[in-house]
DNA sequence: ATGAAAGCGCTAACAG
DNA sequence: CTGTTAGCGCTTTCAT
């Protein structure tokens, strides 16, 4: 070895490594790493020199060298391959990223987070493969499961701790949660027909979700519950204002949307028509986004916890990283938040708001 | 070493390491090294066959092992401290952050993302101080930089290699990139006054951020260079409801907002107050976020190229880790979209939009 | 309670 | 062009 013996000056040059901080605490390395990872067998004042020396020089063991002995990253992985323009305008998502950081701070592990272009299904696989074949996470957690998501298969092969965050269209061979989203639209419905409305559309978007698949299902079930026809639905998959366009031709007095910005493109055409909301349609969001509060008139919506979601997801995955059982979700239940953008149906009662 | 040698068998349970790939090619570890890295000193068809045993046996050098002998985790690392609800109304983000992953992506390196509640000084520092001690990201893409920003000491002292995607308020130790996105509001006044507007107002975000101030700048320049008197300005900072009223007191004819969301609250206002946009007051979005296409009416808006933006800030982050200079950043002027929330002053003259 | 030594998977010198 | 060897910084038996 060329390079001469550590030596103080050097120790404060390079940054420091286990062996510094053992020097300084008068130990070996090994008890080092005992005292660090909070192991019996080392004794309070040992351990209280231990990590005063480590805190002094600032140090804290290297994730890479960690992760290369435990063949652990500390690291879970989340690929999101929704476009930019929908990411944009879904809360869902920032509101669950803040939900898994809360979780994996506390478990000083890290988010490893890879945008890809929306259905490129090809760049998706093999960001996943990458990142599984590098090592780079210990698990993934998964959103939007699609119906025979080629996901699965890729990652049951190579026995990747995973988690779902959503309800798998079919079985698949992962844990998997959901929150009681699909409660809002019965929560929507009710006040609606509280309010005196029977012509009640629903407005979906892409059915390829299961979650829309799943409050389309709930909308029918919450009005025949009530003796109300389940009239006019429409899904904006492949054009959302024929969509809109299609919802209204049926003259509902009210319609429930699966998104804030389903519910405003629905207002803008609902103006464009020269009617006005909410004295001629009703109109009730989801998600309780911003959108919701900016939008004139504010929008009803309804609101699901997503934080407390990711947050229950990201526990999950690293209970199964652990080996362990993930702990129960219980999610609380959506609630409705009650605006501008729903009023009884009817004869325009209410001018002053127009 | 209680384990028995490894067999092929024991390669096909156990995930496959270089030794398993030199194996299968009949070479020595290291020149499996050189091949998969690209560096000469291999004979094509060894090289050839080197990829083909790695491809067979779905092997990728792992991230870790390979971290700790280069001291380089092709990992960077976006601290976000923003609240939720800021994050989830602001198309910046998720735009920057797909210019972002596009570079890194191609240049194999990953993106650490962490996110802390806003406005916890403490906590966020903790962030970058864990990373850097962990050695868990090669540098950092700093976003917000603030007047005698705190992260700036800490991570000159850590000698981490930095970006800052803004313009620092005073000089910086480090490398910054900023777009050109002040001069949209220029487009925004010339649009305005192209139409007749004298009286034009501004109403901006936080005057905390340094954007925000440039765009008040900026509008005040553009104001005089019209010769318009630079009248009504108001900031949101502390109460948004407050600043839109003070805007509108002064009755300007049109209104040059620095976010959609701005606009859309500024709308808000004026239509409780039974005046409509855009024929008593036109308004100009800014950042032409979906917010922008939904609102009715449609807003005109100013739009960044953001993508771009993020694509040229890690760009240049992987330059500086590098030690080499950084590419230079030439933005693409900022467009303005027009749409349905501006028309020329005056009695309304369209009531057909209402 | 503490230390010595081996080894995680890879890359980098150095030989040949 | 190819193989050998020595670590990277840490954790982990196994001794003591």
């Amino acid at each position: 070895m060329n390079r001469p013996i550590a030596n103080a000056d050097d120790a404060s040059r390079r940054r420091p490594t286990i062996a510094d901080v053992a020097r300084r605490a008068g130990v070996s390395p090994a008890l080092v790493s005992f005292a660090v990872n909070d192991r019996p067998g080392v004794s309070a004042p040992t351990r209280e020199r231990i990590l005063t020396a480590a805190k002094e020089l600032r140090w804290r063991p290297s994730a890479s060298a960690r992760a290369l002995t435990q063949a652990r990253t500390q690291t879970v992985g989340l690929v999101l391959s929704r476009g930019t323009d929908e990411l944009e305008v879904d809360s869902f998502f920032v509101r669950f990223l803040s939900g898994v950081e809360r979780t994996l701070a506390q478990a000083d592990h890290a988010m490893l987070l890879q945008l890809v272009p929306a259905a490129d299904a090809g760049a998706t696989l093999g960001a996943y493969e990458r990142l599984i074949t590098a090592h780079r996470v210990d698990g993934f957690l998964l959103t939007d499961p699609e119906l025979d998501d080629p996901r699965f298969p890729l990652l049951a092969q190579a026995a990747v701790p995973t988690v779902i965050a959503g309800r798998p269209a079919a079985a698949s061979p992962f844990t998997w949660l959901e929150t009681e989203h699909d409660r809002g639209i019965t929560l929507a419905v009710e006040h609606l027909a509280g309010l005196g409305h029977e012509r009640i559309g629903f407005l979906g978007g892409s059915r390829a979700y299961e979650h829309i698949q799943r409050r389309y299902m709930r909308w029918r079930e919450a009005m025949r519950d009530r003796g109300l026809a389940d009239g006019p639905a429409a899904f904006a998959d492949p054009d959302l204002g024929a969509a809109a366009t299609r919802v209204l031709q049926y003259e509902p007095t009210a319609v429930v949307c699966t998104s804030d910005s389903l519910a405003s493109a629905l207002i803008r055409v609902v103006r464009e028509s020269r009617r006005s909301v909410p004295e001629d349609l009703s109109v009730i969001g989801f998600d309780d986004s911003l959108l919701a509060t900016l939008a004139s008139p504010a929008l009803t919506s309804v609101r699901v916890d997503y934080t407390a979601f990711g947050a229950a997801a990201s526990a999950a995955l690293l209970a199964v990283i652990d080996g362990e059982d993930a702990p129960v979700y219980q999610p609380a239940p959506p609630t409705l938040e009650v605006r501008a953008s729903t009023t009884a149906p009817g004869p325009a009662a209410n001018v002053l708001t127009r």
